[in-house]
DNA sequence: TAGCACTACTTCAAACTTCAACTACCTTCG
DNA sequence: CGAAGGTAGTTGAAGTTTGAAGTAGTGCTA
């Protein structure tokens, strides 16, 4: 580990860190000016919506959200007290439980659904050709099939 | 505002968000595992190392790093605890006040350093081509530029 | 040069996140 | 079967983040 970044990689590191850090902020602040969830709430729903039966185990959810387990359990918890989701116990497993979209989740999503897409696309999209287009996929989907690999082994071995 | 974001931009956004939050979770796991710094302090100590005097105002920092001013104060505090920075009232501006890098903090700095930025490329940048980082780069930069001129209109300009 | 609007930062309470137990249930192997 | 050990999810305390309100100092302008 001599020069363990060079000078070309570490602008590209710190650009697509600042950058990021806006963007989610600014999509953020787009959201809950338009619809009273956060980013994390639409997320949820998003997934919810697409599952099967409109449910999901919450190991399940906590994994494609990259979300702790106990913040998994209050975010649900939270979306719960709003009427967003309920909660039910999982029939095959006893000790688990599943979120559930309710009608009233839904509604919300589709309701807020339109503008977040709207602000992706004005905030980050819009200024993007195609070939960016194909880059950003192609590093990011790179990217988060290894580290999901990678998450899966340390979990399988505990130890390196 | 017909379809907002076409199947292929969709993807993208998708793998891109995805994929980061794996990877800020894995760097910011790798940084506590060998240096007792959170993403947050490791910034700043970095912004701080690199300013002139190692020192920087409040409302600078706070600004480069996308930190709302409490989250910064409080930042700052919990840095000033552990004795990586201290705080000073700005000679110039009697409202204002400066963080400044201890040497605790410096030596922090340079201890933590090679490990992160071996963590960046081992996470991330190992895997891209040189070309996938000139395209990261450009994306990222420009994005960066827009959303901070935005940023600076808004305040300006309070309402649109 | 006094007043008024603005800026820089801090504070406080409430919401959120983490981390380390803890509960309850499943699994497997004697 | 029935303990031992693992897994799924929750809880509680401590730490962090937010957003609104507060404090103090600046700078324009009349």
């Amino acid at each position: 580990m001599t020069e363990s970044l060079d000078r070309t990689r570490l602008a590209a590191w710190r650009a697509y860190i600042e950058a990021s850090q806006r963007l989610f902020t600014q999509l953020e602040e787009d959201l809950r000016a338009d619809s009273a969830l956060s980013f994390a709430d639409y997320h949820v729903l998003v997934l919810l919506s697409e599952a099967p039966g409109q449910r999901l185990r919450m190991g399940e959810l906590a994994s494609r959200l990259v979300f702790s387990p106990s913040r998994l359990t209050y975010q649900i918890s939270s979306m719960q007290r709003r009427g967003l989701v309920a909660r039910e116990s999982c029939p095959q497993d006893g000790r688990g439980s599943e979120a559930v979209l309710t009608a009233a989740g839904l509604l919300t999503l589709r309701d807020a659904a339109p503008h977040h897409l709207n602000s992706v696309r004005t905030n980050l999209m819009d200024d993007l050709d195609d070939a960016e287009v194909a880059c950003l996929t192609r590093i990011f989907e790179r990217l988060g099939r290894r580290l999901r690999a990678e998450r899966d082994a340390s979990t399988t071995h505990p130890h390196s």
